[in-house]
RNA sequence: GCCGGGAUGGCGGAAUCGGUAGACGCAACGGACUUAAAAUCCGUUGGGGGUUUCCCCCGUGCGGGUUCGAGUCCCGCUCCCGGCACCA
């Protein structure tokens, strides 16, 4: 009998599927889109990089058995900075370090058995592919969704470009945790994603299968405010001041005003004499990066401007005065403050000794006098002239209309979310297709022009971030002549961001090698929305937010019927390995680490107790030197060297127990820790699977093929029984993408064969279920089952239809019922499955630990619940 | 502070239209096979107790409630994870 030998079936089976192109898609019948978040090519792939390829490929694979029209693709985001900085980092050309890193990728993905769509792969950094960027930001343009405007911009001193307000993390670059990022004023190219902040918010109800955690960050990240604006007249001048309110009801609390220190408004309202010191003020916000605004004490700072404005509602003078709380970027850059009601403002008042004004009162208190603390509740207006006494949602709305109705205000929609700052300072992605003529100013290339190629720049050198293009150091490429006029004129040296990339290449998979169009229509229609789509929590706000913006996009130029691209989407855990932190002195209950390990643990102190080693879920364990070190689990990572590599580990172990390691260990949304004993598990699993199928194989070669289910002994009928329960629960699962409870469900299955087969012998019911069992592992362990199904078949395993249960077969015709007493369970017993309440009850009532619960008392209720339980509640 | 999610054995986790809590796996322990080990197979494994083919009590973060019956529903907390955070 042969043994289970990955090494010797997998590549076979490989072979045999990409040979039969057996997830080569085609444009016929129902059709099934699933979808992973492409890669950047980064180098040699980990476990942690395969997780959620190996849940879609079990999705495609079982969808493909189901009989649909599969689309899988695969592809490559390798323009942009995470591939820039990476190749630079080793010294290496963008592109060479790409192409090397698809390749070892690809083989990764094929040595797990992952299968595509290779046909219609997409590399983002290929001319076939980014002229489609260009093309695109053209029809944008077109649309009016493209304008270049200057203004202070997000810079990451490290990549030296500016960066979307999307990328700053906590006031830092996306791409680098340890650096802060700076402000610039610059001139840039933006996408007015902003015309669509309303959609994007509202169609997110739409999206029924999308995690909660996503559609909520994506709200908070629009940042949908209701409230008016209102025109502050400016003492002295003829102009106004314009702020933005939540709560105009409170405008007669409106003691003062403060505008942001960028605002350029500032330092024209400056008086004379308060001139200097709004200066230094001024100069010393825009030296503070984000994240020191941020992380400073909340102590509020400002000066005095010395100019005046007068308050529309009533008539009052109110001091202008400049603070760092306020913010440039939102709403007009200025507020009216209400101390009485704005905690901020309560406390800048506070510290700078202005007027407090209540002008809202909680409906059945008084207000404490004087306040401690701004009332920010709903209530009663009071010291608000005519409006004194309306109920301050109320006052909201007839302010607002008074104000309307004056000319002096509106109501007005405010979102956080601004507009896409697209310009790279950048050599490694799409050139931005605009030329800038002095004449005629910026004009975009015509389409036949393009794609406009990135050049050629051999010399890593010169391709190194230097705070402004490397393109513009190419006079061969900037210099150009004017598409209008025909004058001499410089193309726009900037590269886009490679989130542009990422936008739009689920839609160009559905019609990869059309030259004519990013993605024809018919084709795109045929295949979207897709319908499941894979990846990473960190693309919660970026990646899925652009995504859809472009989506709607493409809808409203009748580009594609659908106006959001993903049906469904699921977030994957991460992977994470066992990780050694170095040495540990242990002394009794103290444990002592290197000061290296708690800085990498971000711990407070280097000492430890025992007990929180424990609750840290670390582990004291041996180390490579032979001392106790300590272990912990954490995210794989190259820097950290606790990756398990996918080529060795495929070939020295198999790909097969790869992948039920990674989807049983735990369920697919959360993280996993990859462990020793998860593969030794996933091994000896599919080494019993191997086992029942091969010790019977000549004998279920012989078997016949028909039985009739009504024909069964009893542990023929306890297997069929299962069997169908089985084939629902992992269809079920897959459906769910459960992985963990379908492939336990796979276990039990297993078990039940072995019982089967101590006292029943191989026949027809037996190799059906063997057949059956097989076409249900095929999604998660697919060259073993293949390689066994093909023991007793012609075909593929995949070309066989995925099974159906019988429905009737999925319940015993005896069951167990249980006998509560109270609610406790006092005993079982085994009934036909189609007893009656009387009989039931009855029966029930005449067991003889039931008896003793039931003497001397006095039966209140019977409850029957068919098939479950009897409960029998009784009194005294 | 606000928003989202969570808390179940030694561990990963099952069970949510309210109905046998702990499926499946890991680890551990006992046994079989073996010169031995590995592998494999069989058995035990939430805690406590008893008159020990069986029975009783307790048990799903904490405190209440609804219900014949609550891990599941409601109210009030605690803690953990993630996101956002001076957004007017």
């Amino acid at each position: 009998m042969s043994k289970y030998n990955p090494h010797a079936i997998e590549p076979k089976w490989q072979r045999f599927w990409e040979e039969r192109g057996l997830m080569k898609a085609r444009e016929e019948g129902k059709k099934y889109y699933v979808l992973e978040m492409f890669p950047y090519p980064s180098g040699d792939l980990h476990m942690g990089h395969l997780k959620n390829y190996t849940m879609g490929d079990a999705l495609a694979r079982y969808k493909k058995q189901q009989g649909f029209s599969v689309l899988h693709p695969m592809g490559w985001d390798a323009f942009g900075l995470p591939a820039e900085n990476a190749a630079l980092k080793f010294g290496k050309h963008p592109a060479d370090w790409t192409f090397d890193n698809i390749a070892k990728a690809k083989e990764s993905l094929n040595l797990m058995g992952i299968l595509y769509d290779w046909d219609r792969e997409v590399t983002t950094c290929t001319p076939d592919y980014y002229r489609w960027n260009q093309w695109i930001f053209i029809k944008m343009y077109e649309a009016g969704l493209v304008y270049r405007a200057g203004g202070l911009v997000n810079w990451c001193p490290k990549c030296q470009t500016v960066l979307a307000n999307e990328q700053v993390v906590e006031g830092r670059c996306w791409r680098h945790e340890d650096t802060l990022v700076e402000k610039k004023s610059l001139e840039q190219w933006y996408l007015k994603i902003t015309a669509y902040a309303d959609r994007l918010l509202n169609d997110l109800d739409k999206l029924e299968h999308w995690p909660e955690k996503v559609k909520a960050m994506q709200r908070a990240w629009i940042g949908r405010s209701e409230g008016a604006t209102v025109k502050f007249a400016l003492e002295g001048r003829g102009e106004a001041l314009e702020v933005f309110t939540t709560r105009p009801d409170t405008l007669f609390g409106a003691t003062f005003m403060v505008i942001a220190p960028e605002h350029p408004l500032t330092l024209e309202l400056v008086t004379p004499e308060r001139r200097a010191e709004v200066e230094a003020y001024v100069r010393a916000a825009q030296l503070k990066s984000e994240i020191e605004r941020q992380t400073e004490d909340r102590e509020k700072t400002g000066v005095f401007t010395g100019a005046y404005a007068i308050n529309p509602v009533n008539g009052k003078k109110v001091p202008i005065w400049t603070a760092d709380y306020v913010l440039y970027g939102y709403g007009t850059g200025a507020i009216m403050a209400v101390p009485a009601h704005d905690q901020r403002d309560f406390e800048f008042a506070k510290k700078f000794d202005l007027e407090i004004v209540p002008v809202i009162k909680p409906e059945d208190e008084d207000l404490p006098e004087p306040l401690e603390t701004a009332y920010e509740g709903p209530g009663v207006m009071i010291n608000s002239g005519e409006f004194t006494g309306l109920p301050s949602e109320e006052g909201k709305k007839k302010i607002t209309g008074w104000l309307a109705a004056k000319g002096l205000g509106e109501a007005t929609v405010t979102y956080r979310l601004r507009d896409w700052l697209i310009s790279r300072q950048r050599y490694w992605g799409t050139p931005i297709p605009m030329i800038h003529c002095e004449k005629c100013g910026a004009v975009p290339v015509p389409e036949d022009q393009l794609p406009v190629e990135l050049p050629e720049i051999k010399d890593v050198e010169q391709i190194r971030p230097q705070g402004k293009s490397p393109l513009e150091a190419h006079p061969e490429f900037i210099n150009t002549t004017c598409p209008k006029c025909g004058g001499p004129a410089r193309r726009d040296a900037d590269t886009m961001d490679t989130f542009f990339d990422s936008s739009w290449y689920y839609l160009r998979y559905t019609d990869a090698h059309n030259d004519r169009l990013p993605f024809a229509r018919d084709k795109a229609d045929y295949w979207m929305a897709v319908d499941q789509y894979i990846g990473g929590i960190e693309h919660a706000v970026l990646h899925l937010l652009y995504s859809r913006f472009f989506t709607k996009f493409f809808h409203d130029q009748q580009m594609v019927g659908v106006d959001e691209p993903f049906e469904r989407l699921f977030t994957q855990g991460m992977v994470m390995g066992w990780t050694d932190y170095g040495p540990a002195l242990v002394e009794g209950e103290r444990v002592r680490l290197s000061e290296e390990a708690r800085i990498r643990l971000e711990l407070e102190s280097a000492e430890l107790s025992q007990d929180e080693v424990r609750k840290m879920g670390a582990e004291l364990r041996e180390g490579p030197d032979g001392r106790v070190h300590f272990w912990k689990p954490a995210v794989m990572s190259k820097s950290l060297g606790n990756g398990v590599m996918v080529g060795p580990f495929v070939r020295e172990q198999g790909a097969d127990i790869a992948r039920v390691t990674i989807l049983f260990a735990a369920p697919p949304e959360k993280e996993m820790v990859w462990t020793e004993e998860g593969v030794q598990g996933a091994w000896r699993f599919l080494n019993r699977v191997w086992r029942r199928a091969i010790e019977d194989e000549e004998a279920l070669k012989k078997a016949a093929d028909g039985f009739d289910p009504e024909r069964l002994d009893e542990a023929g009928k306890s297997l069929y029984r299962k069997l169908n329960q089985t084939i629902k629960k992992v269809t079920e699962d897959l459906e769910g993408l459960r992985f963990n409870t379908a492939i336990a469900a796979l276990m039990e299955m297993l078990n039940a064969l072995y019982d089967y087969r101590k006292t029943g012998g191989v026949n027809a019911l037996y190799k059906n279920a063997m057949l059956v069992y097989l076409q249900l592992l095929a999604p998660f362990a697919p060259h073993i089952a293949e390689e066994l199904w093909h023991r007793f078949n012609e075909n593929s395993v995949f070309d066989a239809r995925w099974p159906t249960y019988d429905e009737g077969a999925l319940v015993a015709d005896t069951i167990t019922l249980v006998v509560q007493v109270n609610g406790k369970v006092r005993a079982r017993m085994q009934v036909p499955a189609d007893t009656d309440e009387k009989t039931a009850l009855a029966l029930a009532r005449e067991q003889e630990n039931v008896r003793r619960h039931l003497e001397g008392k006095e039966i209140v209720k019977e409850i029957y619940v068919p098939g479950k339980l009897v409960n029998l509640v009784v009194k005294g």
